[in-house]
DNA sequence: ATCTATTCATAAAC
DNA sequence: TGTTTATGAATAGAT
């Protein structure tokens, strides 16, 4: 600088050090209003001189509200903060898609319930889980059993028609002995009548 | 400055304004540390441009050593700290909640399959959703086609024998009158056999 | 604080 | 953004 190149180190003649600090504070802090208002920018400056007195400049006018901002904006000390935040964002990610997730659950229920219980709480779930077995067996059980029924019901019938039929049968053979020598009778219908008889695996 | 002296006020050509920052924040982030080293002073300087964008300058190494000693008595910060915290608690305990609550649904699946696939992936449950009426639809109509065919055919067989039945009552109808003053006929056996004939739903 | 010789910073152009 | 250059600004040292 001026009348001879300065340096760059501590001054030790605390006079000139103390010059020094003085004029180039003041060339700073111009400096700094300076960049605030040509580009548009946000500064905060803080100075401690070597014995502790505090010189500040805050072109927003509030040195808080600019220490909020780099605490918010900085990855430092903030950073527990930041990772906080994250933390919080990842983890009402992972709630959506739990969501979501358990939203097709449920659906997947109600469609193994054929669009019954629809809304079911975690406690319902539960009973649900207890008694599906149950459930299952029963329904499962009531379908065959009618239809069981009902088929038993058709081969009882199917055995009183049989024996009927045979009985018939007898009574008619007994009748042509009786008019065996009748020409008008013409035993072409053949009896008895053979049923083809299937088993069904169900 | 050099070539032509500035007016001290925003620099409307944003190119210019870009420029005269870099240049500017350079120079007074140098002269700071010039400050510092020369006058033995611990300096903070944070600079925000426009858009946002920070640039910062620690003397002593930590902003964060600089802000406390600043703030000294202030400390409000630690408040969001501690509810960000808070936050991040709450979340995770709603994604176990929501976790155990899936690990239910999917074991309630599991028995609504009948033991069957055991863990699912989400696509598969996905797959699961859009198949389940169809499996089931396909299950049921298998069953209940082979029942119904077997009920069907019993009811032919009934049909047939009752058609028999009523043939062979015809005719014996017809040999009464041939026979009709035959003592040794007596005809005691009611014909056709009535079968109680109900209806099932299923 | 003021002066002044000198160095430094930087606006403009590339 | 980096460099160059001409010039205004900053400032060390003296007063």
């Amino acid at each position: 600088m001026a009348r001879g190149k300065v340096q760059m180190r501590r001054i030790e003649n605390p006079v000139h050090r103390q010059v020094t600090f003085c004029k180039r504070r003041s060339g700073l802090l111009k400096k700094a209003k300076e960049l605030s208002v040509l580009c548009d920018a946000e500064i905060g400056l803080v100075i401690f001189s070597a014995h502790g007195k505090l010189y500040e400049l805050a072109t927003n006018g509030s040195m808080e509200g600019l220490i909020e901002k780099y605490l918010k904006s900085n990855r430092c000390h903030v950073e527990e903060q930041v990772n906080d935040q994250k933390q919080v964002l990842e983890s009402k990610m992972e709630v959506n898609m739990l969501k979501n997730e358990i939203d097709v659950l449920q659906k997947g229920l109600r469609y193994m319930l054929q669009g019954g219980a629809g809304r079911m709480t975690l406690d319902e779930l539960r009973i649900l889980e207890n008694n599906l077995e149950v459930w299952m067996y029963h329904i499962r059980s009531a379908k065959m059993d009618i239809m069981s029924q009902e088929i038993q019901w058709l081969k009882n019938k199917e055995g009183i028609l049989k024996a009927a039929n045979k009985c018939l049968q007898e009574q008619m053979e007994m009748q042509y002995v009786a008019v065996d020598t009748d020409p008008t009778m013409t035993n072409n219908i053949p009896y008895p009548l053979t049923v083809q008889n299937e088993i069904y695996q169900y």
